[in-house]
RNA sequence: GCGGGUGUAGCUCAGUCGGUUAGAGCGUCGGCCUGUCACGCCGAAGGUCGCGGGUUCGAGCCCCGUCACUCGCGCCA
């Protein structure tokens, strides 16, 4: 499956030992110069092949496939006649060069095959519900539910692997960085900040839950605080949130880190390397050419640009296309909806199209709809052949100043144009989606890259349209640009934080920041959101007080493991990396987890069920 | 919580405008086959068309509800 993957069992080894209960070589062992050995494997039956008179048996382990054969006066004959595909099997038997014309080039050890003289059947295999053998696709729930026999299959079988070398790149890079791995507890405190908590109740505190770490946010914060200078973990993370492709339900993984004595740049300089390092090391997985990964230093784009010029906090680099802002165009335009829409302050944002020609209306008013789909109220657009203007808003807002936007945006006679428009966080938002569609639709997307920035300058906080108040847009415990200072002088809207997110592909891999250590501030920032005092030392007293004694300035990060082996492995959903994954609405199909209580447990924790 | 997609044999799928007994490939079982490597050939078994209700002379197909998986929205400091 991996050839050379798995180095535990070396031939040194194993042929000290030949008379070994199961195995003197791996089924990836074998080749011409071991022509004339009694050997044994021990594997899968992956697949037979029956010819009557002779019998091929593809027999499979963790490291490749060897063929074995059976003759009919062979003993192994009748029993590997009856078997089951998946069964596990010992044989024993001669390795016998093939001759010219039967050797397989596609297989590692095809130049030979293990004549069978005895066999061993270890565990017969039921019917299956599922074969390995092959690449077809098969429903998710029965995958999940018969994961052993999936994770049997080559390509998720290497995807685990792959997570597993990537682990270990991850550690030896932070080691070498002068990190130190430390454990953090998994019962802890409830915080009132961020996503829904997955409580545990207490036996001997009657009423009390402890809850899972959404991260170790806090204990890192503390490890600064007692001195470690550089803390890393693989760090698991419990999150009550529904799933999305790239976010598993319940739990996931992320390099968790952080730094004493750092500034943003710092922290910068010591995880690029590290993350660009491993992505170049597995960039070639699977075989692949392999892909180019950005050369650091990585590009740091501020947030309010990322919002404008890709729509997301998110971009995706490998798309070319640039939104650009081109309300001052459609001030006092022919076309009425634009001029209103600045007139009333709003924005109008132009994603460009190009080359799009030769092709119909229909993809123009196609893309309108999508928009409409997705809730929008809609998204407009100019055509242009040959330097011809089409569609309704070049026809209103007259050809001269259509051809003064379109030479603004940098935009050429076979190009088009799409527009979105409104308040400048909804306009942003489409423009963003509009701008992947289109670059998805029109084949924009460089593929074989992974393209890494940095977005920077996150807003220390956002107004709360629906509570009317104002919140942390991010980490609270984030330090804001500027320190007391802005905080005691600056629009808090206006305010920044020491905050940033690495992003690859359009996959957020991390936010991290510089945090806040000093009390005055942190008790400052909380009042800006509603929080009061004692509601600060009540929810964050572990860290509040630990930074009365002596805290050392620090920051850090935390990039999503399972995310930066989707990405390596070109996978399009974490399922496809996670050993043993939930369904989306958090259910282990395999395990029924899930499940319901008994009676006794439940009176020992003093809980009722009340549905 | 909401919206989209999918659901027909163990698996992958086809199934016409609503019309006779729901088909194919793979797998399974039986038979044949001494050089295959996705072996081949012959035969057989295998179906609550996800589930429930409705419309209709008649439903795999239309309608309503529901369940499962999934993609997205909300949620995700």
């Amino acid at each position: 499956m991996l050839p050379g993957s798995f180095q535990a069992l070396s031939p040194q080894h194993l042929r000290t030992f030949p008379m070994h209960a199961y195995r003197t070589h791996t089924c990836a062992q074998l080749g011409a110069a071991d022509a004339g050995q009694t050997v044994k494997l021990s594997g899968w039956v992956h697949r037979k092949r029956d010819h009557g008179g002779v019998l091929f048996i593809d027999l499979r382990d963790h490291h490749g496939i060897t063929q074995i054969v059976a003759g009919p006066s062979s003993p192994a004959f009748p029993v590997l006649d009856r078997i089951r595909l998946e069964s596990v099997v010992t044989v024993v038997g001669e390795v016998v060069l093939r001759e010219a014309g039967a050797v397989n080039p596609k297989l590692p050890t095809g130049a030979i095959e293990v004549r069978a003289k005895d066999i061993v059947v270890q565990s017969a295999a039921e019917e299956l519900p599922m074969p390995v053998a092959g690449e077809a696709d098969y429903p998710e729930d029965i995958r999940l539910k018969y994961r052993f026999l999936d994770l049997r299959r080559e390509r998720l079988h290497a995807n685990i692997m792959l997570r597993s070398h990537v682990i270990a790149s991850l550690r030896r890079r932070m080691i070498e960085q002068g990190f130190t791995e430390f454990q953090t507890p998994i019962l802890t405190a409830s915080s009132p900040e961020g996503a829904r908590d997955y409580l545990v109740p207490s036996r001997v505190h009657p009423g009390k839950f402890y809850a899972l770490p959404q991260a170790p946010q806090m204990f890192k914060q503390l490890m600064m605080v007692a001195g470690f200078d550089r803390y890393f973990q693989i760090a698991p993370c419990f999150r009550d949130e529904d799933a999305r492709a790239d976010r598993s339900p319940g739990e996931f993984y992320q390099l968790d880190f952080e730094m004493s004595f750092v500034t943003q740049d710092d922290v910068f300089a010591a995880i690029e390397p590290v993350l660009a390092g491993v992505f170049e090391e597995f960039a070639g997985f699977g075989g692949r050419e392999p892909w180019a990964v950005t050369k650091g230093p990585f590009p740091r784009i501020p947030y309010a640009e990322a919002i404008l010029k890709y729509g997301s906090d998110k971009p995706d680099l490998r798309n070319p296309l640039i939104i650009h802002d081109v309300g001052e165009h459609f001030r006092g335009s022919g076309f009425g909806l634009f001029a209103r829409v600045v007139e009333a302050g709003q924005v109008v944002r132009a994603i460009p199209a190009p080359n799009t020609a030769g092709l119909s209306r229909k993809f123009f008013d196609d893309m309108n709809e999508w928009a409409r789909a997705q809730g929008f109220p809609g998204l407009g657009y100019v055509t242009r052949k040959g330097g011809e203007f089409g569609g309704p808003i070049a026809k209103n807002h007259g050809e001269a100043a259509t051809a003064a936007l379109f030479d603004a945006m940098g935009l050429g006679p076979d190009d088009g144009c799409f527009f979105a428009a409104g308040k400048p966080a909804d306009a942003a938002k489409l423009a963003g989606l509009a701008r992947t569609r289109i670059g998805e639709q029109l084949g924009l997307i460089e593929q074989g890259q992974f393209k890494f920035c940095w977005i920077v300058d996150f807003p220390m906080f956002e107004y709360n349209e629906d509570e009317k108040k104002i919140d942390f847009s991010h980490n609270p415990f984030s330090m804001p640009q500027g320190e007391l200072e802005a905080l005691e002088t600056k629009d808090p809207l206006d305010i920044l934080a020491y905050q940033y997110d690495i992003v690859c592909n359009g996959v957020e891999l991390s936010s991290g920041a510089i945090r806040n250590h000093k009390p005055e501030i942190m008790y400052k920032a909380f009042a800006i959101a509603g929080y009061t005092k004692d509601q600060v030392d009540a929810n964050f007293s572990g860290m509040i007080n630990a930074f009365k004694f002596g805290a050392p300035p620090h920051g850090g990060s935390a990039p999503g493991v399972d995310r930066m082996v989707m990405l390596i492995a070109d996978e399009p959903n974490l399922r496809e990396v996670v050993v043993f994954p939930m369904t989306q609405k958090a259910e282990d199909l395999m395990m029924g987890a899930p499940a319901p209580a008994t009676p006794r447990q439940l009176r020992e924790l003093h809980i009722r069920v009340v549905d």
